[in-house]
DNA sequence: CTGAAAGCGCTAACAG
DNA sequence: CTGTTAGCGCTTTCAG
């Protein structure tokens, strides 16, 4: 039979409040009592049952990451990475961390809601959400404490930490100039999400403010998924004019444009100069290296996990916008 | 305030218990006291607390996945793959995942029989334990289900996923052989492992059964580390016959030794041949790509989770004991 | 400094 | 088909 708080109270002929007591380090019980009541505790080797605490605490010190349901979800660098940050900081502040996959296409506004209704757990991260998720705004109406990441919404009930994709876009195609890459294409990433639609958006800023051609040809859509990068990207080769390098929303992508190029021949850098963006941890073994912007996956992980025990200690309030500086690193591919 | 079972239960005009078989679909209630109650709760939006339920139902839906206590975990990519297939099935099961990362330091005998104790979970995944681990022992002396992955451990209470681990040793040095190298060192892994230890004995055996020369200076120790291996590698260029080929016992050390190569300015294939182990996503990806043992790191956690849920729906009993095929992949570097 | 009573939200068991 | 009672294991509250 399980032991319980009870049996260590009997034992120790003290009611099941001096043991609770004690095991909490909360209100006064003499150190005598404490003490037997503590070698109790060990030679039973009584752990409580944090199930029974929680029902009364209201507190589980479990933290939700919501992630998209897809197969093999781990496989994607970009998500381990910021995993890794949540992590690391959940450890340090000794918060459990459980997986919560969501279904993509699920579009009802009470997604996100429902979980917190199950009250399993004292708050989320919510990682990879679309910008027209109908589930963010109900959430964000309760007082359960959220963050999203690589996510930019400018609201006073949401908090979100993200890179400073924009600028982001702007170094790379600025570098790609300083280059002499002139005629500079695109992979974009998913519109659906704030990311990829700022990194979109400041590469089309770039190009105005230093004077570059734009053409519609020279945009693609990958939206950050290797497989349909490659089956994409097909469509460069196409265009009237060639371009000459190429801004890749993310990693991944720029992967699957290299391989392309190589399975027509043609060189990078030489012929076509190639920029990532993330900074993955293929980037610097693939061949040749892939230049890219670095955003500090990591410290996103880091940085949501952080806000949101602030958030969950109450140590500070909504709205908390973050942004994040990225980085370029140059290697072979430009 | 929170609607529980009681606020549905009133405003019905029935008993909780009644509610309670609705939402469970247990237990004759008349369809039309049903209908009545259903449209109640879509109203009110009422979702079951899950803790309250598993207070009394002892169960949570919820697995544990020990994971050693180390930053940037999943920056792993052997780990990633596990833990993805683990949270594929997990996903087809509805049950949640739960990250414990556990001290690797930590030689108490009762590390994870504390976390059962907690009755959070109802069952566990051990994730690189040790050979010495003192806590699994009296975990298999308990009722609860657990499964280790790529430890092997034969034991009546003991249940565990392993790859064939000697047999890929073995592949391995066959395959240098009859590529036509005759000098062949070994970045041996953690001892502290079992598959560490498994490849390591592949390794001497097969040089044993093609009689080929065995040298204890071509015997490094890379501890599965990619920085220790960097380091310790060093070791056979100073040896006084110099190895034309290295097994290695997982790829982080093949890329680490790859990388020792070139600086020496010494080929791969034609100087020295490489074989690493475990197929991780870098491996095709380095130059040159790297020859490997794969062994099924996606399955091998889709096969931990299967047994698991059979454990604790008591489906199967213990010990459930499986070897998974492992292959060669050749690729440039042997 | 310690204890008794009440209750968190739910379900099992039994009675009707 | 439905309700009552009891209780899961703990903590909060208040009294002593």
């Amino acid at each position: 039979m399980r032991i319980t708080i009870a049996d260590i109270a009997k034992k120790a002929n003290v009611s099941k409040m001096t043991v609770s007591r004690v095991i909490n380090g909360r209100g006064y019980v003499a150190p005598k009592t404490a003490e037997k009541i503590k070698k109790i505790i060990d030679e039973l080797g009584y752990q409580p049952n944090l199930i029974a605490r929680s029902l009364v605490s209201k507190s589980t010190k479990i933290i939700g990451v919501i992630i998209p349901k897809v197969e093999h979800l781990f496989l994607d660098n970009y998500i381990a990475q910021i995993l890794s940050g949540i992590t690391d900081e959940a450890l340090k502040k000794d918060y459990r961390i459980i997986l919560i996959p969501v279904e993509y296409s699920d579009k009802s506004e009470d997604k996100y809601i429902k979980i917190v209704k199950n009250r399993l757990l004292d708050g989320m991260i919510l990682l990879k959400t679309i910008i027209d998720d109908p589930g963010i705004a109900p959430l964000s109406e309760t007082q359960f404490p959220f963050v999203l990441v690589n996510h930019k919404r400018y609201s006073k009930k949401i908090n979100f930490v993200d890179s400073k994709n924009i600028r982001g876009a702007e170094l790379a195609v600025e570098h790609l100039y300083s280059k002499g890459y002139r005629k500079i294409a695109c992979i974009a990433g998913s519109l659906h999400e704030t990311n990829g639609k700022d990194r979109l958006r400041g590469y089309l800023k770039k190009l105005d403010d230093l004077g570059l051609e734009k053409r519609d040809e020279w945009i693609v859509f990958g939206e950050f998924r290797k497989s349909v990068a490659y089956h994409e990207c097909e469509k460069l080769f196409k265009a009237k004019i060639l371009p000459d390098a190429v801004f890749c929303a993310d990693d991944y992508s720029a992967i699957a444009l290299i391989e392309k190029i190589k399975e027509r021949k043609l060189r990078v850098p030489e012929d076509i100069g190639v920029v990532g963006f993330d900074d993955i941890e293929l980037a610097e073994y693939v061949k040749p290296s892939l230049t890219t912007i670095r955003q500090p996956l990591i410290e996103l992980g880091i940085s949501a996990a952080k806000i949101l025990f602030d958030l969950i200690e109450e140590t500070r309030k909504p709205p908390i916008h973050k942004l994040l500086n990225v980085e370029l690193i140059q290697r072979e591919s430009t």
